[in-house]
DNA sequence: AGCCTTAGTTTGTCCTAGTCAATTATGAAT
DNA sequence: ATTCATAATTGACTAGGACAAACTAAGGCT
């Protein structure tokens, strides 16, 4: 187990440029790794932890210089104070349980069933939404391998595609393309919102990730599209969300909206001109229906 | 349509990381981007054009300075020549029109029809193979954007994955793990193996891409997998191949095959012990029957 | 008090200009 | 032919400086 780790991986794991982990060191004495015989940094499993502390409470609004300081018992302290509470319902409980047992027939049944029980929507919004997250904390945690993470997240891929296939598609307005902005490759968020809006009757045009900025606006205006939703993880830089979001506003068509989800999204400071932030997919849903009766104000 | 990127949107939308950006620059004359009132690099859309062709043609093993100073549709020239005399069948001229139509609904039903007629493993070997193989070629010559590669790789997944799940699993041997070495991404072609090997009646754990080494050894033993089956596209460096095939056979019991697949792989050159490479889908059919008559030599 | 303007801090991106390890190609020797 | 050593190529990394945007604080005005 080598928790020697250079820059780049360290860029990786903790999203922070390398230019800012480098101007960290000179400014604020952390990190402050050692050096291999090259003279090329090498962090360590701690301080890549710290990092990661810190980066998720600037994403609170907490400044660097503020806390970068400050031992890391006392930055869990900050973190913890707040919004939690949630502990792992029943239902989740058994899923995680399933998970780990790793029995794919099990689990995709089970799986099946919670979907047949709630309808697609509420299994997406009470299942699927809740279960990712449990999923991203018990790693977190250490209670649960990244092969155990891979299975899972191609068992929900394969539900909810095979789900959303069996529709018949209405083909009715709101034509909403889904996608994201390169190097982001989260991809279950995008067949969440799919399957949500495939149910609400509009219909998707599903580009999968890392579409580029170009491209995006030529499908758009090929596919007619009414609104262009995209999602970014919060491991996404909140600049680089801003400056793609801004380009892609001033390169279509005005009369096409664009709706900005996922975790990444929730954290735009200021709300920009034209851009839509879809907090939930409850508010997607919401969105849609104000889209198709345009009268009241937002 | 403003064709000014910055030198972070340029990195964005060709997965050419800033330092690459810079020292072409200085090495090889290209990009020659313009400056901004502040000295900071304005790259055309032209420029950003081009860089993704080079990035495509450095997949195929050509080298950056050997092309970049050649004109762009030199390159285009030098994608679609490459393989054999490939001229595009009938059947493939009709899906690449489907495509270039944006109808998803036709192009789904096409596919699904053709799907229906030829069984899955037929399906899987004379359809997407070679369409995904056209699709490249076609994206090379500038007559299919971006888009429409992705809606197209979207669909096919949809199918695929459709396709799988209404197999009775049999849940025979052998088990079959798949998945790839990060940073591997291309994931089709786990899914057409993974296609081939269920209509065989073998047992497959899907991990997606990008699992871990340690993980795929810990997947294999909870798992109790018969076979570990890897794919390597063809960006993925030979060296870096051998190096990860020979580790992980070291750290899977020797009882456990270890099946190296994709185009990376077909570029192997000396044989590695206890590595079987698989150069297609069809061998990879023969390799299972082998498998389960344990007699013949390869 | 409330609000605006201005000046000072903080912060991160981009810049130049190198060094160096790793990969790939080339040519010599077996 | 194959293997090995040498040379060219390539991109990741280093260092520190300039600068703009965002944030904070102080002062002045109504």
């Amino acid at each position: 187990m080598s928790s020697e780790l250079n820059i780049a991986a360290v860029e990786r794991d903790t999203g922070l440029s390398k230019d800012t982990l480098r101007i960290w060191e000179r400014r604020y004495a952390f990190p402050n790794p050692a050096r291999d015989v090259n003279g090329e940094r090498v962090y360590t499993a701690g301080q890549v932890e710290k990092l990661r502390l810190v980066k998720r409470l600037m994403e609170r609004g907490y400044r660097p210089g503020k806390i970068i300081g400050q031992p890391i018992e006392h930055l869990r302290a900050l973190g913890t104070d707040s919004p939690k509470g949630s502990s792992i319902s029943e239902d989740l409980g058994i899923f995680l349980k399933l998970i780990r047992s790793h029995d794919q027939q099990d689990l995709r049944s089970h799986l099946s069933q919670a979907l047949a029980r709630r309808g697609l929507q509420n299994f997406v919004l009470e299942t699927v939404g809740p279960l990712n997250v449990a999923v991203g904390n018990e790693w977190m945690g250490g209670r649960l391998a990244v092969f155990e993470e891979h299975l899972y997240a191609e068992l929900i891929q394969n539900v909810l595609r095979n789900a959303i296939a069996s529709i018949q598609p209405q083909g009715r307005a709101p034509r909403v393309l889904l996608t994201s902005l390169p190097p982001e490759q989260h991809s279950i968020g995008l067949l969440m919102a799919e399957a949500m809006l495939t149910v609400e009757g509009a219909s998707c045009i599903p580009l999968g990730t890392q579409t580029p900025l170009d491209d995006i606006v030529t499908a758009a205006q090929a596919h007619h599209a009414d609104i262009v939703a995209l999602s970014f993880s919060s491991s996404y830089p909140e600049i680089k969300i801003a400056e793609g979001l801004k380009q892609l506003r001033l390169a279509l068509p005005s009369t096409t909206r664009l709706w900005a989800g996922g975790a990444g999204a929730l954290r735009l400071r200021k709300p920009i001109a034209g851009i839509q932030p879809v907090g939930s997919f409850e508010k997607m849903v919401d969105l849609v229906k104000q889209w198709r009766t345009p009268d009241a104000a937002e």
